[in-house]
DNA sequence: CTCGGTGCAAATGCTTTGCAATGTC
DNA sequence: GACATTGCAAAGCATTTGCACCGAG
């Protein structure tokens, strides 16, 4: 998906729900569909304020919270005090390896996930909207750099 | 594991690490082994209270944290602004179902989440220490209680 | 006696909120 | 023009920290 297309789907979105475009909210959006990897509330807002342009975090924090119902972004919860986001569109479900030494986090991607948790959601009969595994440890580049090794 | 049995093995991960046994630390310990489910620092902190202890937050997260070192108990984020725990001892690994309407957490057991994690971490050559697979969504309650039911 | 641990209250850092000003519909 | 949205600064929370006092070793 393009930026373009990206744009027109979010201006739907808002349309549907009785929500206003308002430049801000285009702007967010620009930054979010610009962004690599993971990225925090305040990296968004620092980037956008390097940029030139006019933000203040509420909105932000508010646009992200659209993006996130409108399933342009989803929103994870590491180990940290904070949520990070990452864009979602175009990119196939992904899970975290979480580097507790250097803080990297690598991303994989495997099936037997997503076959697990439709096993355990049919069991329990619980309906799934999202879901996270997310594996915490030492990854490679830190192992290797042990005196042991 | 009973209480004496684990706070004997405290006594030695404390004695092992250079830390000094106090009472503050064997009150939390034992309100950490009488609690049931998940709990935040704030509820364990109130629990003692009530109880009529004297202990201050900063000792109760204090010590949560050595209890985290010595792999009593488990640290959770799940959507919230807060960590959650939950004692380890005798107690399988689960992982966790979060219901986005009532909040109810529900724990379940399912071998092939580990299997899933030792292929991925070989694949990836990373050194797990510890994982949690959480799954948000409706639970089977709120299910039902939806009109369209 | 020494130095790690405790309690308090203040500080921190992320996120949310109240409210007047602004801009969309 | 009505009312949602914005920006700012202040408030809210969970958590951490600084420091004087206390107590385990």
């Amino acid at each position: 998906m393009n930026h373009d297309a990206a744009k027109q789907l979010f201006a739907s979105f808002l349309r549907a729900g009785d929500y206003r475009s308002t430049r801000e909210r285009s702007q967010v959006l620009d930054a979010v569909l610009s962004s690599k990897g993971h990225f925090d509330a305040d990296e968004l807002y620092l980037k956008m304020k390097s940029a030139g342009q006019k933000v203040s975090r509420a909105t932000v924090y508010n646009t992200l919270d659209l993006l996130l119902e409108s399933g342009f972004i989803s929103k994870y919860r590491f180990a940290e005090n904070q949520s990070r986001y990452e864009k979602v569109f175009g990119r196939p479900h992904h899970d975290h390896l979480i580097c507790l030494e250097c803080g990297e986090i690598t991303e994989f991607v495997n099936d037997k996930v997503a076959v697990v948790q439709s096993e355990i959601c049919s069991e329990k009969k619980f309906k799934p909207q999202s879901a996270t595994f997310q594996i915490f440890g030492i990854c490679s580049n830190c192992v290797s750099k042990h005196p042991s090794g």
